[in-house]
DNA sequence: GAATAGACTTAGGACAGTGTTA
DNA sequence: TAACACTGTCCTAAGTCTATTC
């Protein structure tokens, strides 16, 4: 990577479509030429298959790009006015393939016309089976071959990443400026006590800057952190009256207001996020709630014996898939059926809405009030919810982690945390299988010892005898405990396979109403929270008791 | 009012290190 | 003690939200 002396790519990328865009209003009005409008998600215009010219000059990043009606950059021309992502990908294909010519042979040069008649399959098979063997090597085999690589190449492998120069810090107004390292110096030094950060630089790829921040343990983000949970405690305070004024809105004569209305009602049940607007072609497709489409939804009249049911399907944040059948009130259907008309796939279903208006809005009915909150609130509510359910004094400890797990579980499922199922699972799953099926038969086996011991001991009542049978019950409780504990670890690990728990233990549950379970049912907080997780806690830690509500 | 910049939180995957088991 | 499974930590991308600029 090089010093980032290029000018910022995100406005490049602009200033190039921008020249398509350019490019388009001359050519759509060309003599000879006759263009039809087609609408799609906006004032998107193309031109119909049909009326395309044998050849469309396409200019884009500083170069002519000939498309032809035959192939399938057709497709692309069209995906460019449509889907940013998929010409990027042409262009790269067109880019890659100009420079592949180059270093070809004249007899390759013969035979290669066409990228897309060639077949990449068994060189990507090859590659992924490569992959596959190195990450299967053993330890050894690993040092061998970073030995190998260290005598091959030697120690010369350096990547120039970012100079010093980039660098602005931020430091306090009495404290002494760093040294930085020789024949460097920093870009700039900042006294700005309003922000947390103690440096930044911008990086080269997107142009977007990067913080180092303090770690989550340090005082100052441990206060942030409980500032964010006395926030979502307040808004129980709050919650029906906004409520009551969701509902009342889903009347309003107002289309904003109903969407708006609509929209918070699944901020809160279903606990989505906000959903800003994202750069088209600049990254994933993927949505939140203000930027749903009508293509994610399905509207049900009636489904599995219930009325009024709205089928969720779309990509959440990370392309995470959010999948969900929710029944909803008839008014909440009928507005949804409203905002659908005469829209396509494509079109916003809240097309009034934006994640500004709504926490504008929100700021309005309480203070410090977000769509983020409301995240918070319920997932902290769950959590507290389902201890108390599921919770019991009789319970031995594995029962009660079971059930911290599964109130956790809850949340994690409500927030929609996933994780990638273990590779190994199955194999994990079936060794503890076994092992549960072993724990049974050494017990089938016990108890009849037990019965014999028993049997002899009325025989002959001696003192012998009742010390044998005391030290085979005493065998069997141990047994029979053993396999509860397997039993719970299966389910635990059954139920588990699919959900991430950190992310939500991390996140979005009041640490206050952890420490509380913990102090109530006399579990020791090292059983919940590992080291680092204690350490970022330590002021909830430190703060609540046994009685502690959130 | 929309677009953008800036600062911060939230997110899952990778992988090294640790624990468990045969 | 080796093999395997699991956990903790790191990494940084992908979000949220506010302030500023156009």
């Amino acid at each position: 990577m090089e010093n980032s002396e290029t000018e910022n790519p995100k406005k490049r990328k602009k200033q190039d479509e921008q020249e398509v865009w350019k490019w388009w209003e001359e050519e759509k009005h060309a003599e000879g030429v006759k263009w039809k409008t087609l609408q799609h998600n906006g004032p998107v215009l193309a031109p119909p298959y049909e009326l395309l010219p044998k050849s469309v000059k396409f200019y884009y990043a500083g170069e002519h790009m000939v498309l032809s009606p035959e192939t399938e950059e057709v497709a692309g021309f069209y995906a460019k006015m449509l889907d940013h992502e998929y010409v990027t990908k042409t262009i790269f294909n067109t880019n890659f393939f100009k420079d592949w010519r180059k270093v070809m042979t004249p007899e390759e040069k013969e035979v290669i016309v066409d990228l897309n008649k060639c077949n990449f399959k068994e060189i990507a098979e090859y590659y992924t089976a490569k992959a596959e063997e190195k990450k299967n090597m053993t330890k050894e085999e690993k040092l061998v071959r970073k030995d190998f690589i260290i005598m091959k190449d030697g120690n010369l492998n350096y990547c120039k990443i970012i100079t010093k120069f980039d660098i602005i810090i931020n430091i306090g107004h009495e404290a002494c400026v760093p040294k930085p390292p020789e024949g460097h110096k920093w870009k700039e030094v900042r006294y700005d006590s309003t922000v947390t950060w103690l440096a930044c630089w911008v990086e080269n790829i997107l142009g977007s800057t990067k913080y180092i921040m303090l770690n989550p343990s340090s005082k100052l983000k441990g206060e942030k952190d409980w500032q964010k949970y006395e926030v979502a405690r307040k808004l129980y305070q709050h919650v029906d009256r906004i409520r009551n004024g969701y509902m009342e809105d889903w009347k309003s004569k107002e289309m904003r207001v109903r969407q708006r209305a609509v929209a918070l009602y699944f901020i809160d049940k279903l606990a989505l996020r906000a959903g800003n607007e994202k750069e088209e072609g600049e990254s994933a497709d993927t949505v939140g709630c203000c930027s749903l489409r009508v293509e994610h939804i399905t509207l049900h009249d009636e489904r599995d014996g219930k009325e009024f049911v709205v089928e969720f399907d779309f990509l959440g944040k990370d392309s995470i898939r959010y999948v969900n059948s929710v029944a909803v009130e008839k008014r909440v259907f009928k507005n949804l059926k409203l905002f659908m008309e005469n829209k396509q796939p494509g079109d916003d279903l809240f097309d009034r809405l934006s994640t500004t208006v709504l926490n504008k809005y929100l700021n309005d009915l309480m203070e410090g009030l977000t769509a983020k909150v409301f995240r918070t609130f319920n997932a902290s509510r769950t959590l507290q919810e389902q201890l108390e359910l599921l919770t019991k004094e009789s319970m031995s400890l594995p029962e009660k982690m079971l059930a911290y797990n599964r109130a956790n579980r809850a949340v994690a499922i409500l927030c929609n945390h996933q994780r990638a199922i273990p590779k190994t699972f199955d194999k994990s799953m079936q060794n503890l299988k076994s092992k549960i099926d072993e724990k049974q038969s050494q017990i089938k086996e016990f108890k009849k010892e037990l019965k014999e011991a028993k049997k002899a001991y009325k025989a002959s009542d001696a003192a012998k005898d009742k010390v044998v049978l005391d030290r085979k019950k005493k065998r069997l409780a141990q047994l029979e405990d053993q396999l509860r504990k397997l039993d719970v670890q299966a389910t635990d690990k059954e139920e588990n396979k699919q959900i991430a728990l950190g992310t939500s233990k991390l996140n979005y549950l009041d640490p206050r109403i952890t420490v509380a379970w913990c102090k109530k049912w006399d579990v020791s907080v090292e059983k919940v929270y590992n080291k680092t997780q204690r350490e970022k806690f330590r002021w909830a830690i430190e703060m609540a008791g046994p009685d502690f509500i959130f």
